[in-house]
DNA sequence: GCGCTAGTTCTACATCTCGTAGAACTGCTG
DNA sequence: CAGCAGTTCTACGAGATGTAGAACTAGCGC
């Protein structure tokens, strides 16, 4: 329930990088350049992709102003974080998991543990 | 890519709960009783879920054995700690991710965290 | 007020994945 | 070698996603 197709990552990429809010056409061209195949996509299929993004609540969709505009309905770090605790959640040995990961993360990653640990 | 459907799941959690390796047999019999439905399904239908997970690297089939066996390629935790790297992973801000994981830990689990980056 | 037109929503279809399973094939065993 | 247990092939329906035309709507200019 949770993946997204390439296209509606495409889209979340670009609204998460952004700080303010989008337009269809403004994703509609950006997709055009950004995009490896850098093909135009037309622009009925930005706003399939991006009604469906907000059915997901994956976006939040300002109807007031006339081009709609869109943003993310959260950050992408939160975003990530809420991934990894559904993953972690999934588990029933918790501790396990936690205990894989941490094994498998970088000195330095480990070091930022530490501080985020300490400074909770 | 990643993502499992619900009865690949079930079979996963059934083979990652055991040691040893099962036949689609086995899983069959299993997913019977374990399974909330309960319904029986045919031996056919978990070949195919079991042929498609070995497609995906989930399992490993042992073909010397008339009923082939089947395992989980890896050990549970170690999928989900890989799971949350690829998440991670994605991340251009890994920092940032992680202090929101952190951040949404409970206490009880921060305390884990601690443990085991001490004794890392 | 009313018609245009940009913009939005509806509807549609192809493709892919997954659940489900019959049909066809294969390798043993008696 | 016949039959059967077991495996692979093939298939289909449902749901998700990419894609986009058709139909509808709201506000601007007259």
């Amino acid at each position: 329930m949770n993946s997204l197709g390439e296209l509606e990552r495409s889209v979340m990429d670009l609204l998460w990088a952004s700080a303010e809010s989008l337009s269809a056409y403004d994703l509609q061209a950006a997709l055009a350049s950004s995009e490896t195949s850098g093909r135009e996509l037309a622009a009925t299929t930005v706003l399939t992709v991006l009604s469906r993004l907000e059915k997901k609540n994956y976006v939040v969709r300002e109807r007031d102003v006339r081009p709609h505009r869109y943003r993310a309905a959260s950050v992408r770090a939160e975003h990530m974080a809420d991934l990894m605790h559904e993953v972690l959640g999934g588990a029933s040995d918790r501790t396990a998991v936690l205990e894989r990961f941490v094994g498998q993360v970088s000195n330095e990653e480990a070091e930022t543990l530490r501080r985020i640990l300490n400074g909770r």
